[in-house]
This record gives C-alpha cells, sequence and structure tokens, in this order.
DNA sequence: ACATATATAATAACAATTACTATTATTCAT
DNA sequence: ATGAATAATAGTAATTGTTATTATATATGT
C-alpha cells in the first residue's frame, strides 16, 4: 500500500469523528456510516480506523474498560471513563509531562511518555442522581 | 455463586502470580500452571484470574498494547510498558495523586482516580544497544 | 480513455474470551 | 467418618472482536 488513494467510505469516516465526542466503538462507526454508505463493510471500517490512526488523524484509545474507541480529537488532551454509565469524555487540562520526571527517578530505564485515563463520576450522571 | 470454595487450581494461579514479576497474560498463566497442573483447564484460569481480580486479591492490568496482563502485586504502584520488548515493568515511585485535582480544575463531573501507563525503553532493552 | 494501483464489499479465518455441562472436590452438619 | 448440598473443574462448544482473502469497483496519472 503505497500512497492514499481518496475514499469516500474513508472520508466519512474521518468526517463523522470530526463532528462527535462520543469516543465511539468501531462498531458504533459502522452503525453510524451505515446511514449515509448502507453497504460499508465492517472491515473497512477497522481499516480505516487503523490506518486514519497510524497516520495521526485521528486518536485509537486503549480504553480502561478493555474497549478501542477512537477520538477525531488530535490536540493533546486527557480522558476520563465514567463509571457510572460507561461513556469517556475529554478533559482539558494543564500539561502533567512533570510526572514523567517523577516515574524516571525510582526507574532505570528512559521514560519517553505516558498513558493517563481518569475515572469517576461524569456530570451528566451527577446530575441524574 | 454464593461462597468461596478453597481449590487447588485457584491457590496455585495466586501463589504463581505472588512469585512472579513478569505481568503475564492469561495464557501465559495457563501454561506455567500446566507445569504443575497438566490438565487445568484454560477456562479454569480465566475464571479465577477474574474472580481474583473482583476480590482484589490481584490486579487485571488492562495495558496499553490491547492485552490483559495480571499482577500479584496489590500495593498501589505503577507501570511502564517497554517500547521494545513489549515487557510490563513496575515503578515504585511517589504518589502523583495531585493529577486528580489538575484534572478536576477542568472538568464538571467527579474524579475518583487515575490509571496512568508510562512507556519507553526498559533497563535491558537500553544495555543491549 | 487507458493502464496501473489502491480500496471496497462480502466472506472466511482467526484469536481471545466466555458459556455450557457432566463430573469431581470441598464444605458442613450430623 | 458419612452423606447431602453446592461450588469448582475439565473439556468442549459458542461467542465476540478483529484481521485476512479475493474478486470487483474506484481513483489517479498519462
Amino acid at each position: 500500500m503505497a500512497v492514499n488513494k481518496y475514499s469516500r467510505q474513508r472520508e466519512a469516516i474521518k468526517e463523522y469523528l470530526a463532528h462527535t465526542k462520543e469516543h465511539p466503538t468501531a462498531d458504533t462507526v459502522y452503525m453510524n456510516i451505515r446511514a449515509t454508505y448502507p453497504n460499508i463493510s465492517l472491515g473497512t471500517v477497522y481499516r480505516n480506523l487503523n490506518l486514519l490512526a497510524e497516520q495521526g488523524e485521528i486518536i485509537k484509545l486503549n480504553c480502561q474498560d478493555g474497549s478501542d474507541r477512537f477520538d477525531g480529537n488530535v490536540k493533546p488532551h486527557y480522558h476520563f471513563l465514567c463509571n457510572n454509565c460507561g461513556r469517556v469524555h475529554d478533559i482539558e487540562m494543564e500539561s502533567i509531562d512533570h510526572i514523567n520526571k517523577i516515574a524516571g527517578a525510582g526507574f532505570d530505564g528512559k521514560i519517553e511518555g505516558h498513558v493517563t485515563f481518569f475515572y469517576g463520576v461524569c456530570p451528566d450522571c451527577m446530575r441524574n442522581e
């Protein structure tokens, strides 16, 4: 696979991810794209999601609940998993890259970065209680 | 399943995890336990790993490479995933719970905790380069 | 418009995990 | 110790999430 050729399906996936904050799974993406492309194949969805993630156009989240989810927002930000409804929210916050140094203090290897998930109760679920 | 009954298999799994720092996958646990219990079933391994994790006797790590790994060390500590060899190491370090506050500043929900994975090059791989 | 290469849909294959079931082991009361 | 009650097991089948295959369709450069 040398150079990308345009495809409506891939474009639709990118477009869909750019306009949702839902952090959908591959299957959810599939369901939603089918509204416009009724016979898109699930394989196509998987292939394009992975392709886009490799190229840095989207982010593949290895969620703490075990599922893989996708995020069209590639600006650095953190994620929050609601223990109640299971949804993933974005968190805009100042950098916490200093924790790499803290970790490095007790470790002989080279720490290049970290992945952090916060969890708790999301705003929506707090209201409904 | 009302109350736990003793089983040698479960005990062996707990014992094995208590004495390794390998952060094995379910399949690796299976392989190792078979040395002593040649016809333990893979289902038994999965069932007990999840049971023990639910009861807080071991920890189930949802690793960044997508795999689930298990850790017999339940004392609070962090984990490091080597990008080179793929192994997971423990990191003993001071608490970074203050990042929960930082995250909370930009978020309306309730932040109860976080899960962090560090990544980079482990000590072993640094030597062999 | 044509040649070449990539992408697709549909399906099959695959790996990781869970569910099922008949049998075995543990527990507890006698 | 014996036996009844129940949880755990081994072995297998089923399910799920994901990737590979292949013939056809689509996009790109000349």
